[in-house]
DNA sequence: TGTGGCATGTAATACGTTACATGATTGG
DNA sequence: CCAATCATGTAACGTATTACATGCCACA
């Protein structure tokens, strides 16, 4: 379902698009949101041209078909912002990896939070590097200005977030490691 | 694969338990993290069983089975923490949202953020409770005292946060909105 | 003319969700 | 003895990942 309202939203904002454009979009505009591949994006959008909600508006160049959203696509993608709610399900490796750590000594567990520092930082630059360059491009006169901006905000502040939790919990590690060397359990 | 890490890491955790336990230690613990049904657990449990990562200790009443951690299931947690880099996909229906929301009228987008942040403290005060309970519980002699308790502390910092970029939100939509009726686009 | 990037797709496999199905045991 | 809950599983379906496969077109 959510896959489908990706592929709206972007067609929506964009104009339209073909599959390919909309996979490169996938990459460089929903991905810290939502992830799909060119394998998964093509038949989607056949099947929701079937079920009315996109519809080819033109064949181009080597089999090239532009898709745009019809109006049943559109009332969908209002009916899922306005009424869906969404599911809390997670699903993060790096969250499991932060839950399992205690279970290594002191030392491995450091190891494992200074990598997972390491990759949230390069998270938080390329989230930077795509704000950047959204400021860049961004057109307040299109009507949808702030199409992804408030996500990107989200994600730059998790991200941060994420940082200082990774530095805290690193703090702790070595104080709690430090106390069990120099004194034993002073319980 | 990460389903496995899981139970291995419940498994030495909580010592010895059948998939019935594991079933509702996922609910009451790692779920704000990973999420997996006894329709999973089982048939994984079994496949594991095969691989020699956990075995049978003993059968228990009605068919109980309770399962340890074998030396090699061990080795693989271990080696998974140690050595695996995280994936960085994400699917967050709720992130997929806060994405799309403009898209809408600045009206319906506020009835969509309030939901969301309605949301954000929801999770906000489960996660509360949550550390509230496992404080009561957390045994301080227990090897493994902090297992979970630095990803609480992560889930419980960016469900804070999520509330506060929520109220950002609504009050730039409401701005935005109120500069759009006001003054008709002064740019 | 051939290499590289554009552009589209399918197939096999793995992972997850929902629904179905069954039987044992405990407590009222 | 009946209901609730313990306890285990399977089946069908949907979604996601990886790998395979193909052809077009521009440019050197």
């Amino acid at each position: 379902m959510s896959l489908r309202i990706a592929l709206l939203g972007l067609l929506t904002a964009s104009g339209p698009s073909s599959g390919y454009d909309l996979a490169k979009k996938f990459e460089t505009s929903v991905a810290h949101v939502w992830q799909a591949g060119h394998s998964q994006i093509y038949p989607e959008l056949a099947k929701m041209s079937a079920d009315g909600l996109v519809a080819v508006e033109a064949e181009g160049a080597r089999g090239r078909k532009i898709y745009r959203v019809t109006p049943d696509g559109d009332a969908e993608l209002r009916r899922w912002l306005l009424a869906h709610d969404p599911s809390t399900t997670v699903r993060s490796e790096t969250a499991l990896q932060s839950f399992l750590v205690p279970l290594l000594e002191p030392g491995e567990a450091l190891t494992v939070m200074r990598r997972l520092k390491d990759r949230g930082e390069a998270h938080l630059s390329e989230l930077e590097a795509l704000r950047v360059r959204k400021d860049a491009v961004m057109d307040p006169a299109h009507r949808w200005g702030m199409f992804g901006a408030y996500a990107l905000d989200l994600g730059l502040r998790q991200a941060r977030c994420f940082v200082e939790w990774a530095d805290d919990s690193i703090a702790d590690i070595e104080r709690r490691a430090g106390a069990g060397q120099g004194a034993p359990d002073p319980t």
